[in-house]
DNA sequence: GCATCCTCCTAATCATGTTAGGCACTCCTA
DNA sequence: TAGGAGTGCCTAACATGATTAGGAGGATGC
């Protein structure tokens, strides 16, 4: 039955276990690159062999899932960090506010970023449950730029994709620099600039 | 001896092979997409057995290299072809231009773009004679903005991430539609007036 | 004509994701 | 408290992919 004790300590030593894998499985993504990323490398993480995590999770990809969530939904804590210590005041604080705590929460740890972007693993389609992070980011974002008066969801389009843009060109091709970043105040004062014509 | 008629017939056919086998290789992700492009399906469609690819090339990661030159070679073709066409007249007119070539040529052939990003593909990274015709383009570009008056290299990389940016977001959020495309216009102008303070 | 080289082949190896099947331990229940 | 169900891990094996080893056959050059 569910709901007794034992079923409930059951259940949670399962949910314990996996998230030791998918724990493991960051540490490998961090410290050897998401291709190094193997179930036998995680399972000796762990002290099981690979085809063990299958009582845990469905497949490789399922793994992978699970960090997508987990990505999203820390990068929406690291924005509520980031508003509760400086409170925006103005659109332009905003703006300024979320696509930096975003730019550095991407760049700080490339192998999360390129999760977060499913299309950098071939044959990876997050689940709708591991995509609802990632929508509740944006929802989010979307929701604190109202309150500024940005409710155009052209105008949030564009933003979020000027921020991507600089984000990718600054792990492209200055990886641990900040080459990108240092353009990035400008791209969005010159955003904000055109938002009020 | 190098120079001799013979010689010169053994290059060609070795030349026409390897061109054989990178054209097979397009094929097949255009086709079906990067992730099918594997030795065998190549080897097939050139009429070969996998090992045999290695008479050609080093390691798949080299065939990739081939077509990473391909594809830099005909962005910039297709550069030129534009401009040829629609000789810009104003910094305006390149940015919108350049932008909207650069974007369409992209967003055309999914497997091409991630090509050209190399980062998409875990463990590759193109050799420098490959990369040179990447260089080369952005040379181009740098080239003919420099005849509008945009020289400073921090506005040319604020350019691309942004055009990046919005191709990166059309691929990922909206594959065969437009909505990203329809932005591209909108911020190209606000760039250029922001260029003009 | 003969030696050489070049291209392609088959067979085998290694790494990876995944499936099959079995053993042991835990936990519930009679 | 003994037995039975279910769970979690194991070993063995398989499929597919890149790659290497080694050899056969034909073109090329003397």
């Amino acid at each position: 039955m569910l709901g007794t004790p034992s079923r409930n300590r059951q259940t949670e030593r399962r949910e314990a276990t996996r998230r030791e894998i998918v724990d493991a499985a960051w540490e490998v993504a961090r410290d050897e690159g998401l291709a190094q990323v193997t179930l036998r490398a995680v399972a000796e993480r762990v002290g099981m062999r690979a085809p063990s995590l299958y009582s845990h999770f469905a497949s490789k990809h399922a793994i992978y899932d699970a960090m997508f969530a987990d990505a999203w939904t820390e990068c929406g804590r690291a924005g509520r960090e980031a508003e509760a210590k400086h409170p925006p005041q103005s659109l332009r604080d905003a703006m300024h506010l979320y696509a930096a705590t975003f730019f550095d929460f991407c760049v700080v740890d490339l192998a999360r970023f390129q999760l977060m972007n499913q299309r950098t693993i071939p044959g990876f389609e997050p689940s709708p449950e591991s995509y609802a992070p990632a929508v509740a980011v944006l929802d989010e974002l979307r929701d604190r730029l109202a309150t500024f008066g940005v409710t155009r969801l052209e105008d949030i389009d564009l933003y979020t994709a000027i921020v991507g843009g600089l984000i990718d060109a600054q792990l492209a091709n200055d990886p641990g620099g900040d080459r990108w970043r240092r353009l990035l105040d400008h791209a969005i004062d010159m955003y904000v600039d055109s938002l009020n014509h």
